[in-house]
DNA sequence: GTGAAAGCGCTAACAA
DNA sequence: TTGTTAGCGCTTTCAC
């Protein structure tokens, strides 16, 4: 495979010079024979694997970038990996990706946040083969700059503006929406939603609200909770919001976290569910279907959505026909602790 | 600020030459401003950096490591996101870089797997300023390779093996030494452990029956789980252990998720708890605690290990005085799902 | 403290 | 189909 002396932990990196020399030809063919093998007669392709193989030559992805205008760095805006949903989502672009030639940059932006402009540009520098936003909020003006990479571009979790090039995900508003109309069938009068407010959480609140305006109800009052929530800030809500809203019957949270809070809070205070309120969430991780009562909530296919959406990038960029724009299947999920009994 | 035709969103990237005529300088003075500014004379520097920020400059990171041979990418080796330690870790590894110059490249690995071979020449390629490890097991021959890698390494939940350089995190030897000793404490006689026993989740497994016999008890039977399991893993686990070993009367779950799984089979099958078995779980996940009965399991602090880990790395490469190993304390949780009534 | 020359390793453009 | 030449944009080295 490879000289252990030069290549696997060596100090002297293999250039394509050695490789066109081992091989008897000149180094622009072993960059092609590695970049286009179907430019080449196969009888000298087979010579310059041969001597790739022998001296273990893997390219320089700097040289490489410098020269050609093309890195092969895909670089992820990802809002934060405390929230679970994006977290699996994440793993499912790196599942995506792997085996691939592409390699993955990370860049933080703030929960919810625009990435700063110096940020873009710095990320712009990187001439990345294609870049990804993970629940973040795009100004159009950020959109035209990223527009201008002129690469692959894939939004996940958009906000909901003109996309820039591809999309991915489940329209929060029209899950929310669902919601709506579920708790307005079963007759409940006195609704609170409790969550994020601002953008993209929010989308979830005007969602709810026009599903249950639909229907003939009416959302009473709004709780504001940052970011995605916690299940400290679930409890403490649902006190809060009972004192808030006397009478209140049913509650949407924006997040299952934020739910099971609640839950355990109802269960400290002795309040029945859904008897005396009516509980839902939003993602449906993995113990929401465990809580007693089980959790009515709304299922998002995150790791799914994640692959996809890495999937579509990666064909797009391996030359593939580009994929429509990816619509991820939400899903209502009632369970035992909204249904009137 | 910049002109926003040739920067924020622009076709022709400025270059370190337009700086230099816009400043009446040198290129390579430019680039001395921006990289060593007190080697240059506060009249000159002040006016390099107008034209900086005139023109709206920024280094092409391309360019520049190919002639430094330094890159300003710290490559993170992860074992999975579905972890929600490894994604908490990493978070803390991204706000510990926030703001910096440096942007942080991800690479999986499978779960607990070594990184294969040819992944690290790729990796070797991008001449990473820092590489970091997030629960990958590292083999002595990889650990030597990246050792001629010359950089700062940091280790967080190593296996235990000599290190590379920095190591950061809790030990779960150690910490799962402690639940034995506490189990046997309890005088429990019939025990059991449910999760991993390939590293590293195996160190739990070795820790734990040397607590136990350190303390005059014994491990009576293991169930091996895959990773880090699931909620239902852990149901099903409950009843196979249950089955296989009659008269069980304490079992250790190698994660939160797992244990959690079986207090809810244990609900379901009207088995008391810790009265008729005690349980006690590894992690401290947000729900441990809100869990009946409360969970005994054990804190790690995962995203202050990813924090430290990253500050430390951070500081080695900014130039700071090297921290030394960073041991994040690992807390036995005693709530209530063990301790004998 | 500042500048001139050279070249990092690769591939685009053109030539044969 | 293969090779030659040149240069991507920066920073190292050495000179002043």
């Amino acid at each position: 495979m490879n000289n252990s002396d030069d290549s696997g932990g060596g100090r002297k990196p293999v250039r394509i010079e050695d490789v066109a020399r081992e091989a008897g030809v000149s180094p622009i063919t072993v960059s092609r024979a590695l970049s286009a093998p179907d430019k080449l007669r196969p009888a000298t392709l087979k010579r310059v694997l041969e001597a790739v193989a022998k001296t273990g030559y893997v390219v320089n992805p700097i040289a490489s970038s410098l020269r050609s205008g093309q890195s092969p760095v895909v670089t992820v805006f990802v809002a934060s990996l405390h929230n679970p949903h994006f977290a699996s989502a994440l793993q499912g672009v790196l599942d995506a990706f792997e085996g691939s030639r592409y390699q993955l940059m990370f860049t933080q932006t703030g929960y919810a946040e625009t990435p700063r402009d110096d940020v873009i540009e710095i990320v712009r520098r990187v001439r990345p083969a294609a870049v990804m936003f993970t629940g973040i909020c795009l100004p159009d003006t950020t959109r035209d700059t990223i527009r201008r990479f002129a690469v692959p571009t894939m939004e996940m979790w958009g906000d909901g503006g003109t996309p820039i090039d591809m999309v991915a995900g489940a329209s929060i508003h029209v899950a929310a929406r669902s919601m709506g109309q579920h708790f307005a069938a079963q007759g409940y009068r006195h609704i609170a939603y409790c969550g994020q407010t601002k953008r993209p959480g929010g989308a979830g609140l005007a969602g709810f609200r026009e599903g249950l305006e639909a229907a003939g109800a009416r959302l009473d009052h709004v709780h504001a909770v940052e970011g995605t929530g916690t299940m400290s800030a679930g409890m403490a809500a649902f006190s809060e919001i009972r004192t808030a809203l006397p009478g209140c019957d049913a509650i949407f949270f924006g997040s299952d976290v934020l739910a099971v809070g609640a839950i355990i809070a109802a269960r400290d205070l002795r309040v029945d569910l859904p008897g005396d309120v009516a509980i839902a969430g939003y993602g449906d991780l993995d113990f929401a279907r465990h809580m007693k009562p089980a959790l009515t909530t709304i299922q998002v296919a995150d790791y799914n959505t994640g692959r996809l959406a890495g999937a579509a990038v990666r064909t797009r960029l391996e030359g593939g026909k580009p994929l429509p724009v990816i619509e991820v299947p939400v899903r209502l999920m009632v369970r035992d602790s909204t249904p009137r009994r």
